[in-house]
DNA sequence: CCGATTTCAGTTGTGCACAACTGAATTGTG
DNA sequence: CACAATTCAGTTGTGCACAACTGAAATCGG
């Protein structure tokens, strides 16, 4: 397992730019910076756009407040207000499911609806600019999902 | 450009699980997470960690703030309440520095310089707790750096 | 059928991030 | 030298994340 000191350059083995950690953080923010003017655009933060890309995959049944959150990985604490604020800004509807009432049922409004074909630029937009190739990308997006299917596989 | 839509099987292409953006943003979670309880033991949040990381490689000469947000590319708003509350849990020091009233210096204490024998242990650990190789892991740090300087490099 | 348990969304409190701003200290320029 | 521009840390306000908790509703077990 010490083969890992190698990656560095650092003597002492514990720089801050050569660990991984410091890379995945600040890249995570370097992405959400690049997105932040483009979502401004369309009055969204960057969770926030998570939210509705879940909502745009089926949008005319609603999702649930716990399908959400096991979706984006995010607890009650962050999606209620965040879902308020979504709501306050008109994109969808929060309801209680009448057969069961603890259910929270988010669907989308017209607005909200409409919003999915002003966004369908983005992906390829942010795609195009990160700077890395096509192969570089797959790669990417495999390694990252495995690390996240370790850590979230051995904490259930 | 359009070509990075084959990364996908998602039909519409804005499916959120295959969005690397995604995959960026709930991996760098998952890793905080994997951290979280390491950090706990010492007393430590991931970010308060990422800053002793920066002073411990210089432990005897004292960082300014200036220079831990060029590192960590985070500015004052988010850095001095932090280093409020780690010079208050005792492990650094912050004073103004004489010859320039305005830069605030950053110096390890005693219990600081202690806490990195602790921790010497962490980055080998998590490495060892993705779940992916080595290989994986270099390329990885490769391609997420090569991210960040590109978005941080358009931008100035 | 009824009380204990579980499920669900929401609230509270803490700690980042980040934009926008403040104010003091220093530097640059006429 | 004077004063405008810049540099630096800090403050304020907003929006996530996440732990710990609350309370209502549904389910389970006897």
């Amino acid at each position: 397992m010490g083969y890992f000191c190698r990656v560095t350059d650092d003597p002492i083995g514990m720089g801050v730019r050569y660990q991984l950690c410091f890379a995945l953080y600040s890249a995570s923010r370097a992405v959400t910076d690049f997105y932040r003017p483009i979502l401004d655009r369309v009055g969204l933060t960057y969770p926030q756009y998570l939210v509705l890309l879940v909502l745009w995959e089926r949008p005319d049944e609603p999702v649930t407040v716990k399908e959400l959150g096991a979706t984006l990985r995010l607890d009650s604490g962050t999606l209620s207000p965040m879902l308020k604020r979504i709501e306050a800004a008109g994109l969808i509807r929060r309801e209680r499911r009448a057969s069961d009432e603890r259910v929270v049922e988010i669907g989308l409004t017209g607005t909200g609806r409409e919003l999915r074909a002003e966004c369908a630029a983005i992906p390829m937009t942010v795609a195009g600019g990160l700077g890395i190739s096509l192969d570089e990308y797959v790669q990417l997006h495999r390694t990252l999902e495995k690390i996240t299917t370790t850590i979230n596989g051995t904490k259930e």
